[in-house]
DNA sequence: CTAGGGTTAG
């Protein structure tokens, strides 16, 4: 950038600090402050409003405020930048002191204001000045909405979005976005068909916000749909889109369609890179995964710890201990990132699933920071896989004293015990969750068809064509039954007599899940099913036989990897 | 000047 070597007037510096002030170059800033001066368009507020915000926004908010404090003709942009400034380096204080002392304001400073309340967690404070300001405008109704969200309060920000007189594009993305965050997918995906019928078009912000709702329900159709309207309306195809896309495709089960996303994208960054990774890692695409981090690192693409987390992941999913091993170490010696407590825990799981139980123990025992449970858990799962009964009392008595309301441990535990054939203290177990009051967390599979997810838990009847579906239930279990299938009762945790506990393994949501796909799409397509849980050996043994008996392929997502079940075997190899 | 956006260990 040469200023001297072009011809400025008072109208080119705000759009020049502007950009100083997004890129955070506060030496440009300076120099450019140098210039305003020199050319003598040091008084006048328009510039001087642009080297506020530029100071504010580069961290200067004191230097912003020298500024401010030596323009006489201020105006209400003026006082509110410096607002907003105080509001952008989180200097509440002044913000609202600054406000206080405002000689004239007209909407936008209480928007700043509501905004700031709402930003800093004050919901109530935002939600007595919005209700107090003289006039509000649609900024004032979404930052209003905005606070609510962020506090987590969805409902009280729904109802808002309601009594909204006038409704952006914003309006939407806020909403969609609140129940993303508050991981209420289904009211996202609904608010967004809501949005259809609207006058308002979705943009790249609203595809951004969806699009992980479509991942987290497997929700194909709809996400292809998406996809395809990106097209169709030319919505910017920015980086952000395209991560998401690739984050969708891979949640959804469909990792050719990811690839292709991350291909063709123009820009390609930290975030889109590790995205992708993730997404080989969970489809046990290793290799792809590692050409994926070589191209990043040809590319002169940063990666992140996040980055390693895929990694990590890809190299436990099949096993790669070696190679997993020696990424760790990368981690620290070739890019100075510090091994957090997931790269741990992705540790203890590539020692773990590869048998290696005891070096695992060691990993967690040697770790510099306190063990999440969630390491604890995963060596818990290890010793499943592995049968090791003994390690496994010793990490779940651990587990449960550290969480004890936490269902998934006894759960675990007591299929370890059942796998083993050691019923009474599969029952000691039981009747100790019963004493503490723990529920068993309902296991909840949802399925999309004509372009709607439909979810099903564990024995449930809520469905309107649930006669229709158990009927259908019934009659392929007696058909895989003919063909030798035999539930397999260790995998139900219920203190009943045999016949009961088959009834409520029969049921298990994924297979009501199946039961309606079966019923309701077509021949070829194979049938793609999300499972809150780890899928059981039942289920497990289920799904092979549909997938040869009916020549259906099934795709099953559960909590930590996909199952593609093809004519009678698992992508997994049973080992999950 | 003021509202909205991406990946994360089982």
């Amino acid at each position: 950038m040469r200023a001297r070597s072009v011809n400025c007037d008072s109208f080119t510096f705000p759009v020049v600090l502007r950009s100083a002030g997004t890129l955070r170059r506060r030496r440009l800033g300076e120099e450019l402050h140098g210039y305003v001066l020199k050319m003598g368009f040091g008084g006048l507020v328009i510039a001087s409003t642009a080297l506020i915000d530029m100071y504010c926004c580069c961290g200067m908010w004191s230097v912003g405020r020298e500024v401010f404090d030596r323009v006489c003709d201020r105006d209400v942009i003026c006082w509110n930048t410096m607002v907003a400034g105080y509001v952008k380096n989180g200097n509440f204080f002044s913000a609202k002191e600054l406000f206080d002392e405002m000689p004239e304001r007209n909407v936008s400073s209480w928007n700043t204001l509501v905004d700031m309340y709402g930003k800093c967690g004050e919901v109530g404070l935002a939600r007595s000045l919005f209700d107090e300001m003289p006039a509000r405008d649609v900024i004032s109704w979404n930052a209003m909405v905005s606070g609510y969200v962020k506090g987590g309060e969805c409902d009280a920000a729904r109802g808002l979005f309601d009594e909204m007189p006038k409704r952006n594009v914003v309006s939407w993305n806020v909403m969609i976005t609140g129940y993303v965050h508050g991981r209420r997918f289904s009211d996202a995906l609904e608010l967004f068909r809501m949005m259809q019928g609207s006058d308002v078009k979705p943009n790249e912000v609203t595809v951004v916000a969806v699009l992980p709702a479509c991942g987290h329900l497997g929700a194909l159709d709809l996400g292809q749909w998406i996809h395809s309207y990106i097209r169709r309306n030319r919505v910017k195809m920015d980086v952000y889109v395209n991560t998401t896309l690739i984050d969708m495709y891979g949640k959804c089960g469909s990792v050719e369609d990811a690839r292709r996303v991350f291909d063709n994208a123009e820009m390609k960054d930290t975030f889109l890179c590790s995205t992708m990774i993730e997404v080989l890692a969970m489809h046990g695409k290793a290799d792809e995964a590692f050409g994926v981090f070589d191209y990043m690192r040809r590319a002169g693409i940063k990666p992140s710890d996040i980055t390693f987390v895929g990694l990590l992941k890809a190299c436990s999913h099949v096993g790669l201990v070696e190679i997993g091993v020696e990424y760790f170490e990368m981690m620290s010696k070739d890019f100075e990132l510090v091994p957090k407590v997931e790269h741990y825990g992705c540790l203890v799981d590539l020692l773990g699933r590869a048998g290696h139980l005891e070096k695992a123990y060691e990993t967690i025992k040697s770790m510099p920071m306190e063990p999440h449970p969630i390491v604890w858990g995963t060596l818990l799962s290890a010793c499943r896989i592995h049968c090791n009964v003994k390690l496994a009392e010793e990490v779940a008595f651990h587990l449960i004293e550290l969480e004890p309301q936490n269902c998934g441990h006894y759960v675990l535990l007591s299929n370890i015990y059942s796998k083993d054939g050691r019923w009474n203290e599969a029952a000691k177990l039981r009747k100790i969750m019963k004493e503490k009051g723990v529920m068993k967390k309902p296991g909840c599979s949802s399925i999309e068809v004509d372009n709607s997810v439909y979810e099903f838990f564990a024995g449930d009847c809520v469905h309107p064509r649930c006669k229709e579906i158990y009927e259908m239930l019934d009659k392929i279990i007696t058909r895989l039954k003919a063909e030798g299938y035999s539930p397999k009762t260790s995998s139900a945790l219920h203190d009943v007599d045999i016949d009961e506990k088959e009834q409520t393994l029969l049921y298990h949501s994924e297979k009501l899940a199946a039961a309606f796909g079966l019923l309701n799409t077509n021949h070829k397509a194979p049938i793609r099913i999300v499972k809150n849980l780890r899928i059981c050996d039942d289920c497990h043994v289920f799904m092979k036989m549909v997938s040869k008996y009916f020549g259906r392929s099934l795709i099953i997502r559960d909590c930590n990897r996909f199952h593609h079940f093809s004519d009678g075997s698992c992508s997994c190899c049973d080992y999950w």
